[in-house]
DNA sequence: GTGCCTGCTGTGAGGGCGCTGAGGATGCAG
DNA sequence: CTGCATCCTCAGCGCCCTCACAGCAGGCAC
């Protein structure tokens, strides 16, 4: 985990570092706004402390500019109490979170783990064949690393298959699992919907075995 | 620790001071709901106990107040069973725990200490979904600085869309989590309200997953 | 080659699904 | 009470999905 520190306040700013490190977080400093802006554009961290008072380029400004070139870098802002700047513009200009200076290390700790779980939501179901991908939560499907739109249909067949890959798998199967049990429906129908997949997603990943069933090549 | 106790009724906050006392806990009271606020945003205390029904400022109110200012202090709150007051509108405001009185000492100060043990709630100051932005604590929501307004059943799908960016949420799930599970409400509602939604944080932000659901973009 | 069977696909009808405007019901403020 | 905001139902509409049908292609047995 990798962290962007701007603070111009050298003895915060080494605090800071010191302890974060200390927690297992790799972490860079910058002293300045400009600077902090550049590394933040550049660097690839996973979250950034910002400081509000800055030389050069206020915390609020630096977060703003960030947003507008959409960067989306989770930001937790540390904004003096007292003076003009209040916590409500920290929000508004795009800030994640934000604590009030005099801070304790342990709500700051507290605060930047919240962030980092959230910035990167773990989802590890995801089904993968080959260079298919398909995500049942978000109900997405990319091929090498392209999205795939797909049906309600269609989807639910995929999701079916991928789940039993280099199987070969019949179509009364498929209908009982993929299709409404109640209602009736003619064989053709998995026909027409291999069919639509196949355009889909290539038609040499879904081979046809005929007589028994279709098998999802791995 | 630090604990304040914010009640009018003399003979318990005296009580309640003892016996805090007799724990180890360094306890200051509040009689009235403006001098409890005003300990409450100055004082760095570890947790305060609350009542509901104050002279000058209710209980619900304080703590709204409090929130809206960034203060995360852990709220135990003590609400009289009877009455036009209800135990969920203490947690709406803000509260962390609540007890109903009559209650007992034993119970009171097990809550206590796991409130404490809690420690600072590590709150999720904001939810960020590209340059949407929503507070729950403050009600608030902008997209790219402009605030937006909502009502109340519009917050709370947005909230709930928004703690789950990027994955397909189904309409019965958002039937089952946004509104009330006791009365039937028709599915087409979640239809018109995402209709709202829409007008007011951009088209879209909001996709339809035809025979799935809707997903918030990412 | 001929006949048969299995699977593929273009076409089009039907209908399910989702969107929207209108309006009634309810609650709240003045 | 009046006016306004909010919530939710209803009905109509349009589109896309679904799937049956039928003709066609290709494999297999003889």
């Amino acid at each position: 985990m990798r962290l962007l520190v701007v603070e111009d306040e050298a003895r915060l700013a080494a605090a800071l570092q010191r302890g974060l490190q200390a927690e297992g977080f790799v972490v860079d400093v910058a002293s300045t706004g400009p600077a902090g802006l550049d590394a933040a554009r550049h660097g690839g961290y996973d979250a950034m402390i910002l400081d509000v008072m800055l030389p050069g380029l206020s915390g609020y400004e630096l977060v703003r500019r960030l947003r507008a070139e959409e960067h989306w870098l989770p930001v937790l802002m540390l904004s003096a109490k007292d003076g003009e700047y209040d916590q409500a513009d920290g929000l508004d200009c795009g800030a994640d979170d934000y604590l009030t200076k005099p801070f304790s290390y342990v709500v700051l700790l507290a605060r930047l783990r919240a962030l980092l779980r959230r910035g990167a939501p773990e989802r590890p179901a995801v089904l993968a064949v080959g260079d298919l991908r398909l995500d049942p939560a978000r109900r997405r499907v990319t091929r090498a690393e392209n999205e795939i739109a797909l049906t309600a249909r269609e989807f639910a067949l995929l999701n079916y298959l991928m789940r039993r890959p280099g199987e070969v798998v019949s179509k009364t199967e498929l209908l009982d699992h993929v299709w409404e049990a109640s209602v009736e429906t003619a064989p053709n129908a998995v026909e027409v919907y291999v069919g639509y997949l196949r355009r889909k997603i290539g038609r040499e990943r879904l081979e046809t075995v005929r007589g028994a069933g279709y098998r999802l090549a791995t």
